[in-house]
DNA sequence: GACGAGCGCGAGAGCGCTCTCACATTGGAG
DNA sequence: CTCCAATGTGAGAGCGCTCTCGCGCTCGTC
């Protein structure tokens, strides 16, 4: 009931450990002959390398930490994204042959573990997905000389590479499309500000209404739909007069279409809606909602090409993915 | 730049490789003066144990899989649950100092690296997410001899330990409920019958009728919105008397919703609609759904510690937990 | 035909750890 | 005071693999 080792396989193919390695790690200095025999007894027994023995001498694990850093709000988790994410990012390590670690930091206690768990060599590197400001991961994750890389830019400025959506180009991508549609009062419903999506979205707010001579009207949620639909409230109750909302992201706009709804305000005759991600249910909102589409399939992967490049001693530079506009019935 | 090891431990405490294995363990043979110079060796050095020369040894990993497998329609991994099972089976797994490696069971070719990878013993023990009754893994990962649990019930007899929730008990409850608010007209939309949730949710559905005497009316869906609108489309169709209908998931029950909305029918007036899952989305639909709740973190941490116990030697007992009905105003 | 280059293969060391076993050392009993 | 158990520690083997090194063989060259 043992399984067989590289010393089994040798033996029957009447040749060496050392060769038969070899052909387990497709050498070609083999002779043709010799490697079938070997492959034939590999065949035979079953034999499959014992991975901590490899990693052992190799001093490489050829797998990967996948660390899903939990935002206090939850709302990362919750998000549909969190599995488009994972789901993208293991399909594309499992083309290159590595294995996924998945590490959920919540609590301290976890965070000690994880420091521990990569510091102690257990992978070759690691993928942070963080989008909060305060958490203390990427800096520790950049410190330990691990090669790691961020998906999303981390929100404090950290030694780590980072695969990101241009957020600022995308919000000044919604705001030019309200301006374009002669909106004169343009509010934003931003996100929070300790995210790095709500910074930058709201930046970009910012800059496109700069280049016109438009005030700005903000109101800040934490990108729930009831933050949105508070948001939204607001919004209405200091500026009567709005006549667009660019929102930082899709759950809060369709708050926001909530609440408009409410006040009896028609959409997009009276107040043009814009949102941000293009989650699904973007589709089904009544209206459809016009939104931003950032490619979180492409970003994942990306993310892995960009750490499977670090492995391989490739450089650290930061990838910024581009945005499109997609115009529904909402503005 | 090295990592210490063992050896340098040992000799900076001034003591044996034996003796700091045996303090790193956490064997209480050890004088605690001894114990003490170990500890102290340790944390100068920052030593951290190579966990691939321990389960060279030891013959463990510490490590299990969490086998995802994706039905051809997606549905389950779009599916927040998606999120709730991984996050809670992770955080159960993490309580444990388990490492969770993560797979996806997707193509043809990712099945045979799931089996190679567990064959190989590169872990202790495999959890299967898997909802789709023509998955040939379930079956193969019974045959490999490997610890292993499925949440669910595997969709066609395979000998694994499972967790799941009492659909049929579930359904029971929500035509019951039906029953006593006076519907005589109760239909089903019936899930997909190659997975185990739609045959035991139509199983429990037309246990509860036999035990009246009302006549089943099934239609059947795959789990989506739109199937669930097409398919309360077609009962309206076939039998415009209705007054009632169980629909096999909240996903569909929403499409539900909205095709009798656009038939003209008030729900719960005239026709009453009870769903299935209580996912978030139930609370806000118009009107707020009436649904059967199973307990999705619940049933995952209970996967986890059937495992743990199959991996103390413990026994292979099947696990089923109760449901609960959530009765909100559309029935 | 002699020689050196080049190529394929095997021997053996060693990766960092655990665990068995034998060896002190101590304390209590006779 | 001797002896034996009990207890704590160290020496050393070995987990399964990779990789360096060197040896023997073939082939081309002069």
């Amino acid at each position: 009931m043992k399984r067989p080792t590289l010393e089994a396989v040798a033996a029957r193919a009447g040749v060496s450990r050392a060769t038969v390695s070899r052909v387990v790690n497709g050498q070609l200095t083999v002779t043709p002959q010799i490697r079938d025999a070997v492959m034939r007894a590999v065949d035979e027994l079953g034999y499959v390398p014992n991975s901590a023995a490899r990693s052992l001498v190799t001093q490489r694990t050829d797998s990967v930490a996948l660390v899903v850093s939990e935002p206090p709000t939850r709302v990362f988790s919750e998000d549909p994204m969190f599995s488009t994410v994972i789901r993208s990012a293991s399909l594309e390590l499992e083309a290159a042959d590595k294995q996924v670690v998945l590490m959920l930091a919540g609590s301290q206690k976890s965070h000690a573990r994880i420091e521990r768990y990569v510091a102690g060599g257990h992978v070759d590197g690691v993928m942070l997905i963080s989008m909060h400001g305060a958490d203390p991961l990427p800096a520790a994750v950049a410190r330990m000389g691990v090669p790691a890389v961020s998906y999303g830019r981390p929100a404090v400025p950290v030694p780590l590479p980072y695969v990101d959506n241009d957020n600022v180009g995308g919000a000044v991508k919604a705001v030019r499309h309200l301006l374009d549609r002669g909106r004169r009062r343009i509010a934003t419903i931003a996100g929070p500000q300790d995210m790095i999506g709500g910074q930058d979205r709201l930046a970009g707010y910012r800059d496109a209404l700069r280049d016109s001579d438009r005030r700005s009207i903000v109101a800040v949620g934490d990108f729930t739909r009831q933050s949105g639909a508070a948001a939204m409230r607001h919004l209405l109750q200091d500026d009567p007069q709005l006549d667009a909302v660019f929102v930082a992201n899709d759950l809060m706009a369709i708050g926001a279409l909530q609440a408009l709804r409410q006040a009896g305000r028609r959409v997009p005759d009276d107040v043009a809606v814009v949102g941000f991600d293009d989650i699904e249910a973007a589709r089904f909102t009544e209206p459809p909602l016009t939104t931003i589409r950032h490619p979180v399939s492409e970003q994942a992967a990306a993310m892995v090409q960009l750490l499977l490049g670090l492995l391989r001693g490739g450089p650290a530079v930061p990838v910024v993915l581009p945005t499109e506009l997609v115009v529904r019935d909402s503005a």
